[in-house]
DNA sequence: CAAATCTCAGAGGGACTGAAATTA
DNA sequence: CTAATTTCAGTCGCTCTGAGATTT
């Protein structure tokens, strides 16, 4: 629901799992964003590139499933990382509706720059937690995450 | 991150915690919202209100920090909630910066109501884990907020 | 003087809607 | 005709910055 500022905040509020969620959430994105801001990156960017590195070649609509970036917002994320040589885009010859984004070697190299940022960021995030305390937190979230789906993912099956 | 659409994201992407803790957060925000939203209230509303109900009454500064609603924001949020009747707005006679802002018995009413939603909704937030599960989730969400402060709440002590 | 409070105006990014144009 | 893809224009809520006016 928010950041809590400090101990002033109530502890019936204090204790409500979505808003614990909400505090937690904005802290990690707020270290992701600041290290990938510093290389001019931010999280899009790296999810792309994962999806492209990890699943190859794909059209926006593909890229936007395996990422979760929003399809509409897919294109301007695509353009930046096109202008700055990560990936090229390419009409489909199979189907014309379709662009087919390749990563480039120097979107390799980016990946892996960024892929060392967002893994310290993690550690960085989990670090007041011990290695077993990260691993069932995982677990608890991924729980979450399969039974709560998005919206326009589908149902909740 | 943003919302793992199905089992289309890559396996790097869907063990990234940043990434897991985005989705938990706006499902829960999104499941939080639609209960509020269908009595005409949003999240902030029922901060306030718990925040007045708890600790009484206080300025508009004191209860930014009580509830982690921006202090730029909470005018507009008690503007709605003063129109609505639910609290009133008073110039403290002891420091004339200041505004009063106390509960109505109306406001109490619509807390307790809003209260039964907000529950509700936690406990459908949470429904596929057991209850062993749900405390350790809170626990290590709550350990994760003591740590990582907000920007302007000062530093991590 | 510095500091706190209330208020407004606006930036920035994220999630999302709606629609147009193209092609399957 | 329906459905999918790319793109653009714009909405809405959240976090946060900056500044002005008032008072301590």
């Amino acid at each position: 629901m928010s950041p809590a500022p400090e101990d002033a905040t109530p502890e019936r509020l204090r204790a409500i799992p979505s808003r614990l969620l909400a505090g937690a959430a904005t802290a990690a994105d707020r270290l992701v964003n600041e290290r990938l801001a510093a290389e001019g990156a931010r999280k899009w960017h790296f999810a792309v590139l994962v999806a492209l590195d990890e699943t190859g070649p794909a059209s926006q609509a593909e890229l936007s499933r395996r990422t979760g970036v929003y399809r509409s917002d897919m294109v301007a994320v695509l353009n930046e990382l096109a202008d700055a040589g990560f990936l090229v885009r390419d009409p489909d010859p199979v189907d014309r509706r379709r662009n087919v984004i390749t990563l480039t070697p120097a979107g390799r190299a980016r990946l892996h720059h960024l892929d060392a940022l967002v893994t310290t960021a993690q550690q960085d995030l989990l670090a007041p937690l011990a290695p077993a305390e990260r691993a069932e937190l995982t677990r608890l979230l991924t729980l979450l995450n399969a039974h709560h789906r998005p919206p326009h993912g589908g149902g909740h099956a």
